[in-house]
DNA sequence: CACAGGCGTTGGACCGCTCCAACGCGACCG
DNA sequence: CGGTCGCGTTGGAGCGGTCCAACGCCTGTG
């Protein structure tokens, strides 16, 4: 069947294609029973307007570009939920840009300045450099960052308040009776990592502790790595009695960590993570974590972005969404004073390996 | 500064538009020296053609449409990696949707046929109906399956060999001399976890065992289930020495509770998964898995959607990509015949509760 | 009764590009 | 030397909408 145009849909309706026009872009000024009668005739046929003529002539289109990492995080599908749900009651679309490498990454946000697709720019746990993004920013297109991690920018985005969520994750563990609280950072190029930390100093100088140096563990989001430092910070005779980590999958290898050592998860120590992703539920005790809001991050990027493009101010400034503190079973009441003694890591040659035990998503519908 | 069309373009380079139009379009009848003038023009002034323009005018549209389950997998991300990588040549962007529940899935099908948008549409990790995309496809819209999970499909998809794969798993098992290889379901309703299970009995017949029923734990992909079943399975005298499971979350599960019965992996016990998603090789110890060639799965995908919209043939049918074995520390060779005994599982309201141990992605560069 | 004003409708130029029929022109042919 | 051919180029009619100036008609007013 030959596609329908505006001008079918007006013969058929005994009206100009201008009226149709009006209708469609639902004018005041047609007559309510004009409009019924047009509408009707473009149900019962099915019409859809073209979307690269209405692009056209309007003189801008109908799509928002989303920049998203390469690499599967969870917090990056958990945001595009978000942005997916608000951008789908609009009348946008998302054009998805993968940013597989650094290298490409400028040539890419040219590709995108180039082509002229896109009305606006949401960019997902963006960790590169931003100056492409500024520049592109201030040829006029709305940009919006969601969950950086990198370098602080002047553009909007909107990200977690990852300072009052470690402070709140610090009261926790302090109403628990812990002074003893180690940290094991992740990056620290990282503003979120960093912000984090001084979420940690603070909430230790709250309560009147002195941060005791020995308790940071410098950071590195690598696994074999956190788990060997935790296991030495553990091995000491002043052992902390609880540990925050800044992300999840650190406090997954903190946690092993502390199994390794033949201690127990809470009773001996007790650790808290940041993130909430989807698996800390299922973790063996589950996780204590500071959730990001993530979908709602997504949510918000999306409709400020939106009224970005709708011919807001523009510059509304980084916008912190708060984290909540979902207790689970990490973390107990810090344990009286003389505690079990923890084993010596097992090294050697001919130790057996040490035993692994596994964490799984809720339900991992993986084929 | 206004924003330049083809006229202006023409008008610079002293020719009409249509001349470059047809350089646009690389025309073999233009003179080279004009071709070259053009290009220069177009060049030094940054010039980039209309995409609504020219959809309009060509009466098609540069974009693909890309379904995505709304969860967050592995899985999904790796593909989409090689469908951007892909894509990413050629003169298509990507437009993703999210589909987030089952009930508005043919209405999101309706919605990316009425729009008009897609030239093509590529289905990643599908577990729907498939009835609306059956009928789009019919429509002339080509279709593409990647990874499908749910019914099997006479639409083009791209899958991995599932049997093949779990029997080179098995065979793996049968070389380290293991005779009882138990088999921890997926989900049966979905059609690559009954290829799994094929391959798991039909590897077992080739070297002459027969099947024991009571060795394959029926599906769940549910952790806490998982793991009490297998903690069953263990518990028996005659317990299996391997263990192969359906995915990867899955064999998580099923190595913690080997360490909760105080056995240990691989020496009492060797577990092999399936996928090999990021984490699977920072597990402790590494995970044995057989991978699932998911950025090869999405670029065969995109190329096949590719071809079939340039008017290819069309039904190509299931593309089947091989599998290989990832052999890393969960697999040992069988344990000598009596072996260590399997603790109960700790049960009781004053038992303390089981310890975990986590794993951790590689480098996982979360905020 | 002529005229102003408002409402609803309309014709058509235009958005930027494609593509086809037609055209100019030099080379080649009879 | 006129005619044919083919190459490279061109004018202009679409593609399917938007939007503005203009227009008819109906009502209210002096």
């Amino acid at each position: 069947m030959p596609k329908l145009t505006i001008r079918d849909i007006a013969q058929l309706a005994g009206l100009s294609k201008s009226t149709v026009s009006l209708v469609l872009n639902n004018s005041p000024k047609v007559d309510p029973a004009t409009r019924d009668r047009v509408l009707e005739v473009m149900r019962s046929h099915n019409y859809t307007p073209s979307t690269a003529a209405t692009a056209l002539a309007k003189g801008r289109t109908p799509f928002i570009g989303m920049i998203v990492p390469g690499l599967t995080w969870h917090m990056v599908a958990a945001v595009n939920w978000g942005v997916a749900s608000v951008i789908e009651q609009s009348p946008y679309e998302i054009i998805l840009y993968t940013s597989t490498n650094e290298k490409d990454y400028s040539s890419l946000v040219e590709r995108i300045r180039a082509s002229g697709l896109s009305a606006g720019l949401l960019v997902v746990t963006h960790d590169q450099a931003l100056d492409p993004l500024e520049k592109l920013h201030r040829t006029g297109l709305p940009v919006v960052l969601v969950n950086t991690l990198g370098t602080p920018s002047t553009l909007p985005s909107v990200q977690a308040d990852n300072y009052e969520g470690t402070r709140t994750a610090l009261r926790h563990l302090l109403d628990l009776g812990h002074t003893r609280i180690a940290c094991v950072q992740g990056l620290m190029t990282y503003v979120c990592c960093q912000e984090r930390y001084r979420g940690y100093l603070d909430g230790l100088a709250e309560a009147g502790i002195d941060p005791d140096p020995e308790l940071t563990v410098e950071g590195s989001f690598h696994p074999p790595t956190i788990r060997e430092r935790v296991t030495e910070l553990l091995a000491r005779r002043d052992r902390p009695t609880a540990i925050v980590a800044h992300n999840d999958n650190t406090a997954y290898a903190v946690m092993q960590a502390v199994i390794d050592c033949g201690l127990r998860v809470p009773q001996d120590v007790s650790v808290v993570g940041f993130d909430d992703i989807a698996s800390s539920a299922d973790t063996h005790p589950p996780l204590t974590t500071v959730r990001q809001p993530f979908p709602e991050m997504g949510k918000a990027a999306a409709r400020l972005l939106l009224e970005t493009i709708d011919g807001a101010t523009g510059d509304a400034g980084p916008a912190r969404m708060s984290t909540s503190l979902i207790v689970r079973e990490s973390t107990a009441r810090a344990a009286k004073k003389p505690h079990r003694r923890a084993r010596p890591p097992a090294v050697g040659p001919d130790t057996p390996p040490r035993t692994w035990s596994g964490l799984g998503p809720n339900v991992s519908r993986t084929s």
